[in-house]
RNA sequence: GGCGGUGUAGCUCAGGGGUUAGAGCAGUGGCUUCAUAAGCCACGUGUCGGGGGUUCAAAUCCCUCCACCGCUACCA
């Protein structure tokens, strides 16, 4: 048994997250780690805000608030939309706040410059005076030196496709404030990847497993590597150490170097919390743990790459990631969702008409795993009726209401002899169910949900088989033996939906007239022949309330409806 | 431009060199009535994007073409 640490992207804390967020990189990671947790596995869930870089200062200085007041409201809204969908961090905390975060960062920059994977190396950039920053380039517009269009940006040109060189562009713009820039020169450090790949990165990638997307990525990403610069000439950061900043000033590390020093140094502030300041080095330090990078696939480059290449630069004993099941990109209805066009649904306004468990579901069921996918309201809509209400609440419900009204709402008991015949009913000859548990621990999440349903099939096929409002009359003990059977699987129906949506696992649990939680770390895997049961004859069963309300047809146009309204504005 | 992905039943997708290509949703017919007009059973259709090649055999491998999409790391 391993441990497991398991981190999310970090949030930028700029603006909101929306539902391709969450379905990319927390939901799936919030999945595995309740799986993990089901099955007695120790792990820690590690998330956090990336409030350093370049974005945040010009936010922060077009909505007029300090940076920090600027952060901890992104940051504190981020937080707000976790929460609504049940997604729980065992630490969250921010690159700007996190006691820890400086320090951390400045020991890899330290570190990493001791062992001579560091360059240092001046170059011309262009530079705002009015704005009094070095533009990054895409900060910069200007005509562009191929085709002479006068709206390229500094990276790329729209119009040709060209790779673009902002120093070779005859005409430039400062992005945010219009005036030209000047030419300046600077002074940065460069980590330098080829040699950490040559040292021993690039076995270590290609001794690994990957999902595929990753593997293709990355593999040519190393083939043409770099060094990369990790500083920059700002103000809002941490800082270069100064001792080993070559007398220059102003500078401070590149957000994403520091960046994902922040699932350290966040795991760190983690174990002081906890009064074991040193804990940290069991989760970083020791080859036991597996640490498990859940990103979108924009991440990829930093996940697989740089931040692997600067824990390999630092040596034993750090450990690197054990996989990176990197998502696709999740559309919305039929375009890419864009905060700033409209084209999004806001999450709590969102949550306050639907079920925000149905909708982890939804989202787990129609994740970008493999390929981009999309968020459909009718999809959504049919996640919800057909296949949350119809197959699994309504077997609840079917099972449930029978024994309230037939069997004084208690838990019939299964005489003897009809153990074995029962037993083999449900679990022998009513179709295959599956582990959705042991898909969510493979990361095959959209399999997991497909599962789920499945199991709640064959209960409903074995109730048909055995019809019990026919053995009411005729036979009232196998009557009640047959409902106390699919009692136990709606026991393991409950368990099963735990990860999916806790809070439904738990009112089904309590439906089912049990104390304690639906989650807690599961005796067995799966169901099996004579020693699958676990409830008492005669229980007192609790009140069947439908688990799934549907969700009406106006209520998905209305939304969709809404959605367009918002795009127009 | 480079790299990569996708293209399989009306829809969403799974599969992946070898018996008659699968699932869910939607549709049709039947059964059932415990249940959220729920459930169960049965049924249909597919040139597996086009073309070429390898092979005893390809949806599955190779080449090419078409369509759509993503990424292209000094913006997170």
């Amino acid at each position: 048994m391993a441990r497991h640490l398991v981190t999310s992207a970090l949030p930028y804390a700029n603006g909101p997250i929306h539902f391709g967020h969450v379905t990319g990189a927390y939901l799936p990671a919030d999945l595995h780690v309740r799986a993990l947790r089901q099955r007695g596995e120790e792990v820690l869930y590690v998330c956090g805000a990336d409030e350093h870089g370049v974005a945040i200062t010009i936010g922060a200085e077009k909505d007029k608030v300090p940076y920090p007041e600027y952060v901890a409201r992104w940051r504190d809204e981020i937080k707000q939309t976790f929460d609504a969908f049940d997604i729980r961090f065992d630490v969250w905390s921010g690159t700007s706040i996190c006691p820890e975060h400086a320090a951390t960062s400045q020991e890899f920059f330290r570190v990493l410059d001791g062992k001579g994977y560091l360059q240092v190396k001046q170059t011309e950039q262009l530079y705002c005076e009015h704005d009094r920053m070095f533009l990054a380039d895409r900060y910069i517009v200007g005509t562009c030196h191929e085709c002479g269009h006068e709206e390229a940006r500094g990276d790329e040109c729209p119009k040709c496709g060209q790779w673009l060189d902002p120093l070779r562009m005859p005409k430039t713009a400062c992005k945010v404030c219009g005036n030209a820039p000047v030419r300046r020169s600077t002074t940065h450090w460069y980590l330098d990847l080829p040699k950490l790949r040559d040292e021993g990165l690039g076995r270590w990638f290609a001794d690994h497993a990957w999902k595929p997307n990753v593997r293709a990525f990355v593999g040519n990403m190393l083939e043409d590597l770099q060094p990369r610069p990790i500083t920059r000439d700002m103000g809002w950061g941490v800082p270069v150490p100064v001792d080993l900043a070559r007398g220059e000033s102003g500078k401070v590390l590149y957000v994403w170097f520091d960046a994902p020093i922040g699932y350290i140094s966040f795991t760190k502030e983690w174990a002081r919390s906890q009064g074991r300041p040193d804990e940290w080095r069991r989760w970083w330090q020791d080859a036991g743990t597996r640490l498990v990078h859940f990103i979108g696939k924009d991440n990829i480059p930093f996940h697989c790459v740089v931040f692997p290449a600067m824990l390999f630069g630092m040596g034993e004993p750090w450990i690197l990631p054990t996989d990176v099941p990197a998502n696709e990109f999740y559309n919305l209805q039929g375009g890419k969702f864009s905060t700033s066009k409209g084209w999004t649904v806001p999450v709590a306004e969102f949550m306050g008409k639907f079920d925000a468990q149905a909708t982890r579901f939804h989202l787990a069921a129609s994740m970008p795993e493999n390929s981009d996918s999309e968020w459909r309201f009718e999809d959504f809509q049919t996640t919800n009726n057909s296949l949350l209400a119809d197959v699994v609440g309504n077997l609840a419900q079917r099972v449930l209401r029978f024994l309230e009204k037939n069997f004084d709402g208690r838990v019939p008991e299964v005489p003897a002899h009809l153990v074995e015949e029962l037993d083999r009913a449900i679990l022998e000859e009513c179709g295959a169910f599956g582990d959705p548990i042991e898909e969510l621990l493979q990361t095959r999440f959209r399999r997991a949900a497909e599962v789920f349903i499945q199991n709640g099939r064959v209960a409903n096929v074995y109730i048909d088989r055995l019809a019990p409002w026919a053995l009411k009359k005729t036979d009232p003990v196998r009557c009640g033996a047959v409902l106390a059977t699919a009692c136990e699987w709606l026991v393991w129906m409950a368990r099963w939906m735990a990860p999916f949506m806790p809070k439904k696992a738990q009112a089904l649990w309590e439906q089912l007239g049990l104390a304690g939680r639906a989650d807690e770390v599961m005796a067995q895997a799966m169901p099996s022949m004579g020693a699958w049961r676990t409830l008492t004859a005669g229980a007192k069963l609790g009140t069947p309330i439908g688990l799934f309300p549907k969700i009406e047809d106006a209520a998905i146009a209305a939304e969709i409806e809404a959605l367009k309204a918002r795009a127009r504005t």
